[in-house]
DNA sequence: GTAAAGTATAGACTATACTCTATGCTTAAT
DNA sequence: ATTAAGCATAGAGTATAGTCTATACTTTAC
């Protein structure tokens, strides 16, 4: 599929996509048999690669540390310890923000209330 | 309490804190009594309002969002229909970002199995 | 009483993540 | 065949959230 239909796809605006291929973390590709042009055609992959990145954003992984995920994910795995112990404390963050996340929540639940207790 | 000691209670850089007065989210008060300087003092409210901020910021939300909830949460409330709705939505952001959240840690424990089996 | 540390204000600078514009070529529609 | 729409690259611009620097005054410690 060309950009369009991958945008269309995944609700990301075709400067994104660009934006995180210019990065590295997809990789679309021009065929090689049609010379006339060097659109970039994508595949199943990368709608699941673009997944992943909407999904760990939202968590509030930074751009570079989601194409490290996709890296150790879908390319050889790079076996260093090092490696483990950053996913290992990425885990980690993400269980000390789900504390953080019920108590927000937990106040703006509060906050609820008491907008309606008075109106 | 001034600013030093408030920094380190909180855990924020000065200038952190100061950017956060800036916009508003929190007040400082200059003694009227004392003539010579114009130093801020800080209470316990500050303390609860930087430890709000600093909750809400990890789940994502806006510095302009969160002042709205240290607004309807320690001033006046506003009963507006829209602030309860936005209240109400932001409470649904949270319970759909856990959803990601959990997503991303079980893929991020597979990368962990998956490097483990390697090495 | 002098030096070091603390405080204030203003503004410059940085990083991250987009978002948009300009330009130019290609393909599709009529 | 011409116009509109799609694609590519490069680079400028924007928004958010800090972070740092310069300057100047105040307070504290020795």
């Amino acid at each position: 599929m060309l950009i369009n239909e991958l945008s269309k796809k995944t609700g990301l605006s075709i400067h994104t996509i660009r934006y995180y291929e210019n990065l590295g973390m997809i990789k679309g590709l021009t065929k090689q048999n049609v010379k006339s042009n060097n659109y970039k055609h994508y595949d199943a992959n990368t709608v699941e690669r673009l997944e992943i990145i909407i999904e760990a954003r939202e968590v509030g992984f930074t751009l570079a540390e989601i194409k490290k995920i996709l890296t150790s994910w879908f390319e050889t795995v790079d076996s260093k310890p090092e490696t483990l112990e950053l996913f290992q404390a990425k885990i980690k963050e993400i269980d000390d923000k789900m504390k953080y996340f019920k108590q927000t929540k937990r106040l703006l639940e509060k906050v609820c209330e008491k907008i309606q207790n008075v109106s």
